[in-house]
DNA sequence: CTAAAATAGTTGACAAGTCAACTAAATGCG
DNA sequence: CGCATTTAGTTGACTTGTCAACTATTTTAG
C-alpha cells in the first residue's frame, strides 16, 4: 500500500459523503473532544456545564424547564445535576408551591466559575467558526435552527401529544 | 403551570440560546432519536449502520480507513464492526499483504439491505430539512463541511503528528 | 540485520444520553 | 369529595463513543 495518500473522502465522494446527518455527527463528536480537552484542568465535565449557562441567566428554574432548553431526556437532567450538587455547583429546593419540583439554584462556587466557562465556551465557538464569515454565521445559525425545529419536539418518553 | 406558554428559550433569547455548538448537540440527539425509531424494525443499530455506506462504495476497506471516513475513535469500530459480523452484515479477512490489518467485506445480508436502508437515510435526512430550499442546503453542507475540518484531526489517541 | 518506532486492531474503564418503569405530588372529573 | 390522569423527578438497563494501555505486526535507522 506505498502510496495511498487519498483518504476514502477523496475517492468516495458522492451524496452519502456530503450528508448533513453525517457532518453533524463528525461535528458533535469532535466538539465534544474538544471541549473535554479544555475543561480537563476544571472540576466540571461536559456533561454538566451546559445545564448551568441557562441558570447564569435565571435561578430557580426546574428540571424539565432545563431539559427542554436542550430538548433533553429528564434522565440526563437528574443525573448531571446530580454531579453538579456533589462537586459543588448547584443546589435544589424544593418548589413550595409544587412539591413535585425543584427550583435549581447556583452556588458560589458556579457563579465564580463563570467567566472562565465563558472563556472556553467562546474559544470553543471560534474554534469551530475560523475562517468563517459572520454572515455565514448568522446563515448557519438560521439554517440550524429550521432543522432543529423540524426534528423538534417528537420524543417519545417525555411529553406526547395530549 | 396555569398560562407558562413561553418556554426557556423564548424568555431567554441571548447568545448563549444561538450557539452553534448548542444547535449541533440538540440536531444530533433528535436525530439519534429518530434513526433509533426507524431502525427499531430492523436487525441493526444506529451505531452500526453507518460503517456500511463506505462499504457500498467499495469493499475490502480496513478498520482504519472506516474510522477516517467519520473521524471516529478505532475502538467505536472495532465494537461496530463486531456487532455487525455478529450479526451476519459483514466478514473481516487478514489482508494477506499487511497481516496487521482487516479487509472488511459485505454480506449477502448487507447487500440486500441497502435498498432499505438509503431509504431510511434519504428520509431522515429529508425529515431534518423539511422546508429549507436547495441553496441552503447546499450553503450548510459547505458551512459544516468547513467547521468539520476546523476541527478536524486533532485528536490524541489515534493518529497525532509525526 | 536487528533494535526501536510506528501502525492496526483489541480491550477495559468510563461518561453521556435514551427509554421504560417507577414514585409522589397535583390536577381534573364523576 | 375521591378516584383517575397527568406531571416532575428518579432509577435501572442499555447503547455510543472516548481514552489509555496493550498485542502483534510492519517499517525505519543504525
Amino acid at each position: 500500500m506505498g502510496k495511498e495518500a487519498k483518504s476514502l473522502n477523496e475517492q468516495i465522494n458522492d451524496e452519502d459523503s456530503q450528508l448533513v446527518a453525517k457532518y453533524i455527527s463528525i461535528i458533535y463528536r469532535s466538539m465534544n473532544c474538544l471541549l473535554d480537552r479544555e475543561l480537563m484542568v476544571y472540576d466540571i465535565d461536559r456533561g454538566q456545564f451546559p445545564f448551568l449557562i441557562p441558570l447564569y441567566r435565571r435561578e430557580g428554574i426546574s428540571q424539565k424547564e432545563l431539559c427542554q432548553f436542550y430538548n433533553m431526556d429528564k434522565a440526563a437532567a437528574v443525573r448531571a445535576l446530580n454531579k453538579l450538587e456533589g462537586k459543588g455547583y448547584v443546589m435544589r429546593k424544593k418548589d413550595p408551591e409544587d412539591k413535585r419540583q425543584h427550583q435549581i439554584y447556583l452556588t458560589k462556587k458556579a457563579k465564580e466559575f463563570k467567566p472562565q466557562l465563558f472563556e472556553i465556551i467562546k474559544f470553543t465557538e471560534n474554534r469551530m467558526l475560523e475562517n468563517i464569515n459572520e454572515e455565514e454565521v448568522g446563515q448557519l445559525k438560521n439554517t440550524l435552527k429550521k432543522i432543529s425545529s423540524n426534528l423538534g419536539v417528537k420524543k417519545r418518553g417525555n411529553d406526547n401529544e395530549k
